[in-house]
DNA sequence: TATTGTTATACTCTATAACTATA
DNA sequence: TATAGTTATAGAGTATAACAATA
């Protein structure tokens, strides 16, 4: 009888997880011929209408003049397109293209599914799991706005 | 009373999370003046005695051409250094200098910490968290084995 | 003056292919 | 012939600073 360790989540933890579920992830984004930011970016446009550059950025954490790369990219691949803003003229709308919205729909049931060493758990245990990291994800939230909105 | 969802838990809750951790980690590992990787490369180094080029790239998952660059720059800043193998002059094993040791130990030390999402759950839950991400993970060494091993 | 987005620049990470030196 | 590691190269992601257009 192994004893079960009865130790907090830590960071190594997660981020050894992450990495050896991320050739499995490369490899599904691989085949859509896009790179894991383009993926991510594409998931963050919505559906139908548009997005801004700066929300975009926001949403990928990352530097405005990154986000110029990755849609400069994106649109070079006529996956998405940019648009001039009726009301103010420095904004960018990015909106997707049939090709686009095609492609999101793809990714974003790709990444809708558990990653092999989640699936091959029991399934009351992938719910659980399920439960208490989207627990964690309104914590981060939470933190997020404490952070940015005070 | 809203219902609790009792879904399994996705790519998408993983990333999402991994990424809303990202900037905390990121800030940690920039305190220290080294990059992520650099940081990971030191973790896989041991404390005492050293560890060929090969088995290093093998555990960051990356190619030997890139773990060439990441030790360059590690053997720049003086923590660690290039040996020569004694029995086998084809290969290179790369050892902590103390500075190496010391910036190891403090990379270990944040790591082994809940990042801070995870940090505000209440810890029973963090520990059926830890419990169940840890199960994970030799699903996905499992898997590995099954992949290379065969 | 402040904001949105782009360009210029520099560095890290990434993979592939060609190479050196061993085995 | 095969293996360990490096070099050369190219592309992607990252951040900072300077800039243009607009507010």
């Amino acid at each position: 009888m192994v004893p079960v360790k009865q130790r907090t989540l830590t960071w190594n933890d997660l981020i050894e997880l992450f990495r050896s579920q991320k050739s499995w992830m490369n490899g599904i984004v691989a085949a859509l011929d896009v790179t894991p930011q383009m993926a991510h970016a594409l998931n963050e446009i919505p559906e139908s209408g548009s997005i801004t550059m700066k929300v975009l950025s926001a949403a990928l954490m990352c530097d405005a003049s990154n986000m110029t790369g990755i849609i400069d990219r994106l649109e070079a691949r006529a996956l998405v397109e940019r648009r001039a803003d009726p009301d103010d003229r420095r904004v960018k709308c990015v909106a997707l293209t049939p090709a686009g919205k095609r492609l999101r729909k793809r990714i974003d049931e790709a990444f809708n599914q558990p990653p092999p060493a989640i699936a091959a758990m029991p399934v009351a245990d992938q719910r659980a799991l399920g439960n208490l990291i989207r627990q964690a994800l309104t914590h981060a939230e939470a933190q997020r706005l404490e952070r940015t909105g005070s």
